[in-house]
DNA sequence: TCACAATACCAAAGCGCTTTGGACGACGGG
DNA sequence: CCCGTCGTCCAAAGCGCTTTGGTATTGTGA
């Protein structure tokens, strides 16, 4: 059924039938009734593409989610990104689509998206330091907003970030207060900004307690469970092992957790962890004592926040950029605790 | 940049560079290079929408994923399988979009998404035994692919599958012959119909060997960690505690071991876990001796796969139906081991 | 040399919608 | 009584593309 159709039905107009559908003030009350109630009927839903195209807006957001090469690895916190930002869309009579690139063509994925003129916006993810894609977008004048931030870019543009910073220092040094001297930085790639601020972070606590950075206990990796597991591994094998790791991310974190029991330590006791913690659905670190001790923030409240800007922008509501910090919250969980004594430490190790 | 404008600077008309662009013979090769030069020289892409408009292909696939309206929870496998499907759909220039929609009115979503014309094609995610996706999507006359099964329906429709039945009997019958004779269930939602074929052979495993099932070693949930935490606590801490579990994915057998451990226990040696693994790329289960026993298909195979399905089918290459079941791989880790004898396992229980 | 077929191009219609620029009565004020 | 206004509707243009149904221009065989 399409508005021809519908209108011949009713004995109407094309105009008069879109007008009423679309809330026009040029239509009777009646016919308006008459109208909604037959397209209700008939299931009637204007197709997309005719729409977009007479009306110039494409009613879609883009997602260009980036598969790194290294791991073919598509990182696990858009599900629940997405889905916060698709009750916005949704609401908002929005459609999404998304492109999957090898993280080297991100770029050309984006001029395409633009020249194709198929969306009324996009949402970058995963921006490194000096994001180039920043500029690309501005230059191409297609609405963005960045879930993150990009340290190195100086143009003005609109983000949602997580005081990664902050969330980081503060960790340290609650593990400092409980005692621990050494702790292991468990971080992502440090190519991406959230990673590099985190990293600051820790650096920062560290010198905000009067303790030394150590190369050795600071390692970068892809965010999967096995990194998790081998970069702790090495450490805790290392002559002078940490006594606490920080690590980015739930699933590092459950990895460090495995090459800590595997060699016969207790999380908690011998070696603590805080994990920054996405609160993903499926693996929510919330039971009455929480298995880990971690730096919460909402990933799906991010998606939610940033849909929300996003659309702001493209209405035009938003000229100016807009700006997000979201504040992490500290759980306190059962893998932390006061760092043991070395004596007693060196007899847990033998 | 558009047709008309590239055209005007080509001093050509629409028809020709159309033609042109799109590979038909009546154009001249020296036009057609010129052309193609130009139109890469302005980065020329033809609009989405006037194109699908026009020739009536949407060229863009939808993928409805479902929330969970109980825990909010989007199923991780969506990212590895939607990346490995995307690459089939780029390779053949087909757009995704992706509808999240709260599982109730699923429906709904299909309904709208063939109204709207806005895709050539669909893949159903996660089947219940008496999908009423199939019949509705059979009546819209839009293509589409299952991946997954649906047992109590009787229409021919296309499906990938993986052998869920024979997997879980295998694994069992594998627990059985080293010994174990308890054998707990974790099982994921049994409306669906993959879980409900991990029952019939986990049951048929146990009458291959002469056991009987015993009801408090099954669960169903949804498979989060804490689920599996859960499930495999409460069961051990039973009067009549399983030696062994199958857990339905790796996050839910993640939740069993730290359940496992929490209680003093090792995984592998006192209780045995086989786990469904999804190959996912963030969770790795691959290293030279795998962490878990496990029962592997991979997610992003399978999403290559019934791309290319549903491809051949909106081409009209596939007129009738295909089906694929893909076996599982059963890799040998460290969660497994030898039922441990009465007296040991109740000396490590006090 | 002429007719006929390729060859290489073009104008215009059409995809399904929105939106501009009216038309046509009814109504009310001067 | 007439004119301007308002309310209600419609025809047609236009969004950017593809595709049908041409028209010139050239090459070919008789």
């Amino acid at each position: 059924m399409n508005l021809k159709e519908l209108a011949h039905t009713l004995g109407l107009s094309q105009t008069t039938v879109s007008r009423a559908l679309n809330g026009y003030p040029e239509v009777s009350e009646t016919t308006r009734r008459r109208v909604l109630q037959a397209a209700e009927q008939h299931n009637y839903r204007p197709n997309t593409r005719a729409k977009a195209l007479a009306t110039g807006r494409a009613m879609t957001i883009g997602h260009v989610i980036p598969v790194s090469t290294k791991h073919e690895m598509v990182n696990p916190v858009f599900a629940d990104f997405i889905s916060g930002a698709a009750e916005v869309y949704a609401a908002h009579g929005y459609d999404i689509t998304m492109s999957v690139v090898k993280d080297a063509d991100e770029a050309g994925a984006y001029r395409t998206l633009a020249a194709k003129s198929a969306v009324d916006g996009v949402i970058v993810h995963a921006p490194t330091t000096d994001e180039p894609r920043i500029a690309l977008l501005t230059e191409l004048g297609l609405p963005f907003v960045v879930h993150g931030r990009a340290s190195q870019v100086t143009l003005p543009y609109s983000w949602l970030d997580v005081n990664n910073r902050r969330g980081f220092q503060r960790a340290t040094e609650f593990l400092v207060d409980l005692g621990h001297h050494r702790i292991g930085l468990i971080n992502g790639l440090e190519h991406l900004d959230f990673a590099i601020r985190r990293r600051q972070g820790y650096l920062a606590g560290l010198a905000q307690c009067g303790l030394q950075p150590d190369a050795a206990l600071m390692t970068t990796g892809e965010m999967t469970e096995s990194y998790g597991y081998l970069a702790a591994g090495r450490m805790i094998d290392a002559p002078h092992p940490p006594t606490a790791f920080l690590a980015s991310s739930i699933i590092v974190a459950l990895g460090a957790r495995r090459a800590i029991e595997e060699r016969g330590l207790v999380m908690g006791r011998d070696i603590s962890i805080i994990a920054h913690d996405d609160d993903l659905s499926y693996f929510r670190n919330d039971e009455t004592e929480p298995m880990f001790t971690a730096l919460r923030s909402s990933v799906k409240e991010a998606g939610h926040r940033t849909a929300t800007m996003l659309l702001a922008k493209i209405s035009g509501t938003d000229q100016t950029p807009q700006q997000q910090l979201m504040e992490v919250e500290m759980i306190l969980g059962r893998s932390t605790g006061p760092a043991p004594i070395g004596l007693a430490r060196e007899r847990q190790r033998s």
